[in-house]
DNA sequence: CTTCTAATTAGATGTACATCGAAATACGAA
DNA sequence: TTCGTATTTCGATGTACATCTAATTAGAAG
């Protein structure tokens, strides 16, 4: 059984972020927004200076449409279009939303049944689930009491009262993070790995975990 | 003999802004910049969760990467994408600049021909030539010397002693720009034409004429 | 009502491109 | 070198769409 998670999303967004960029990703279309900043046009004139015809001009105009950027004044049986220009200015500064670009990708349950399998407190498998992508660290919290979590879940990937070497040390923390002397740093600073006198060995010996056992 | 006019335009900036507008005018690469926005991904793991083939995937990535939008690590075989959210709010900032539309529409001297008919002063010419297309006003100057020329010019379309109705002075200015009630009250205010006592006629005396004969 | 003009819609055609499987390339490991 | 894996490139296929002509709709004028 598959059930895909419930995060909120608003693909209204993502569709009509997909609209604008559509509609103003072809040249022709982008030539006639050009156009009509300097001024109204009907539709013959832009397919006289854009050198095309009218059911082509009329075309376009429909793809730019429903993005809003159009006003229209009919005139007899002639049709002025001209830009929007207030809807162009706040397009503009809202489009690169960052929550635009956030769609129900149908991450499913059993990408993360890892986390289940690991038998740990709600607090700890939010924090895992949010900063993971296919138990990979997508980014590393700046939050204490997250770090931690972070932190004891990468610490379960050493034996414990294993000796390794640094280099051994980073390739484990590479498969979790590019980041892995940031990692490797927190996890001494934290106290999970000891460092030895010569400074080059590590030592896990699996003191105080709050979250794995 | 046609000769293209000389408006310096940058061209590379159009194709920029169609470039960036093309590769963000994909459902599917919309989506990659959405999950990169968590953290880097690699290739195959986009491709899972976009329920794609990587050749697919590496396909969209190519159309994304001249946008500058997208870093990449290498780590052995596998290539990390990231966001450059410096590009990405740097580019949502400046994408929607004005100039970025401007392109070299390819008119021609011809299209402005009725100008050299008329006989004008470099000034005059410069004003209307910028303030008009096909012999409409695109705009309406703001500054009292080039509104003196606009003015001047739209009063030639008025016979010289003819009384006209307000509707008959509407329907002459209503064929060079939609605000004919604003044009009207400058037409008055700045002398050229007329009210009758009644306030409901209109005459065009020819009067004081700088620009014109 | 008829006629003229401007615009949109319908239908047809060709091009651009999203997608895939297969082959080629790059890298690391044995 | 040989093998295995991740990625890109190549070639083929089908779909989306930009463009056109022809037909239709809508407005204005006779």
């Amino acid at each position: 059984m598959e059930t895909t998670t419930m995060i909120d999303i608003d693909e209204g967004k993502f569709y009509e972020t997909l609209t604008f960029f559509n509609a103003l990703g072809d040249a022709t279309r982008l030539k006639i927004i050009g156009l009509l900043m300097d001024g109204e046009r009907n539709v013959g004139d832009l397919a006289t200076l854009l050198d095309l015809k009218e059911p082509t001009v009329s075309h376009h105009l429909s793809k730019l449409r429903p993005t809003g950027l159009l006003r229209l004044r009919s005139d007899g049986n002639q049709r002025f279009y001209s830009l929007n220009t207030d809807t162009l200015r706040k397009k503009g500064q809202s489009i690169m939303d960052l929550d635009a670009f956030k769609f129900d990708y149908d991450v499913t349950e059993s990408d993360y049944a890892w986390l289940d399998a690991l038998d740990l407190d709600d607090f700890a498998k939010k924090t895992l689930r949010d900063c993971t992508v296919n138990q990979r660290l997508a980014h590393i919290p700046r939050k204490q009491t997250k770090l931690i979590v972070v932190l004891e879940w990468l610490v379960t990937f050493f034996e414990r009262d294993h000796i390794y070497t640094e280099r051994e040390v980073n390739e484990i923390l590479k498969q979790r993070n590019e980041d892995y002397a940031g990692l490797r740093r927190d996890l001494v600073d934290m106290g999970y790995l000891r460092r030895d006198k010569s400074g080059s060995k590590y030592l896990f010996e699996g003191s105080f975990m709050q979250h794995f056992s």
